[in-house]
DNA sequence: ATGACTGGATAGTCCAGA
């Protein structure tokens, strides 16, 4: 069983890319996320193609923003939109929804960006994945939290400690949510298959990062033990964050058991090109007003 | 070539992303 995650930053803009995507890669269950799209706008899109490529759906979602849905071929039980206790900003947001695929309680999830560490987000954030914990903590063995988590776990994840000082993703109290969450006994199985490789989720599409592999990785599957015993092949699919047109993200692609018929062959992510020794690289900043 | 922000809402540019 092949288990995916992809932040598609607009299942709109990314439709034919991603179907596309389904086709070559051929998971059993994805987990989306940014789709942007209210559940019948989702439905009205992605109906028919999915349909045709053999996939039940599910999806969460509000106008502009935030979004996720699951897709699954293995099936699709006990869906469940949000989660119980999630905090809101200070309404409820589309960033949760978990369904029963093959005997595994996944997680299509879309962490809280936090903005700034003195922000009203960054504490929404935090609460998020609290609540999210106790939730996980109550809920089934079987488990594969999958998504974009808007933190990278340690400095290995990011392309250079010292560009994130004082931001998101990276500070202390956020990686310590996380870890907490991971102590309920996850465990992050793509750095565990590449425990010294540089491995990116993200790139900013600005200054050329992905062309120099400057990004982060912020996009996890977490799974429960019983889960990552399965797990024969991991990978991210820096393929899909080439071309015209990607997502700033890249799919994670987690194969339980074994390959699923049809796929087109696993796929290492190394050799990635290390950055340049002894070259600063500042992250691009947003264009400032006079 | 992996190739130099994008998406959504809006109608001015602004907010959000990370």
């Amino acid at each position: 069983m092949r288990i995916a995650t992809w932040n598609v930053n607009s299942a709109k803009q990314r439709l034919p890319r991603l179907l596309l995507w389904l086709e070559q890669r051929r998971p059993d269950v994805v987990c989306l996320q940014e789709t942007k799209l209210t559940e019948q706008a989702f439905a009205d899109l992605f109906d028919e193609p999915l349909t045709a490529l053999g996939y039940e759906y599910a999806s969460h979602g509000q106008p502009q923003w935030n979004g996720v849905a699951l897709l699954s071929r293995v099936g699709l039980d006990d869906v469940q939109r949000g989660f119980e206790g999630e905090p809101g900003f200070p309404d409820l947001e589309a960033r949760a929804i978990s369904a029963t695929c093959g005997g595994v309680r996944v997680h299509s999830l879309y962490v809280p960006n936090g903005r700034t560490p003195d922000s009203d987000h960054y504490q929404y954030k935090l609460a998020w994945l609290e609540a999210l914990r106790l939730v996980v903590e109550a809920g089934p063995d079987d488990v594969a939290l999958c998504g974009d988590v808007n933190i990278a776990p340690a400095d290995a994840d990011v392309f250079d400690p010292a560009a994130y000082i004082g931001q998101t993703h990276v500070t202390a109290p956020e990686r310590a949510a996380l870890a907490r969450l991971i102590d309920l006994g996850l465990h992050d199985v793509v750095r565990d298959r590449w425990p010294d490789s540089r491995v990116f989720s993200y790139w900013d599409y600005r200054a050329g990062m992905f062309h120099m592999d400057l990004g982060m990785r912020i996009d996890l599957v977490l799974a429960s033990t019983p889960v990552a015993a399965r797990v024969e092949a991991t990978w991210v699919d820096r393929q899909a964050r080439k071309g015209s047109g990607p997502s700033d993200h890249a799919p994670v692609i987690v194969d339980l058991d074994q390959a699923p018929d049809g796929d087109i062959g696993p796929m290492v992510p190394p050799p990635s090109r290390p950055a340049r020794p002894g070259r600063t690289v500042r992250l691009p900043q947003a264009p400032v007003a006079d």
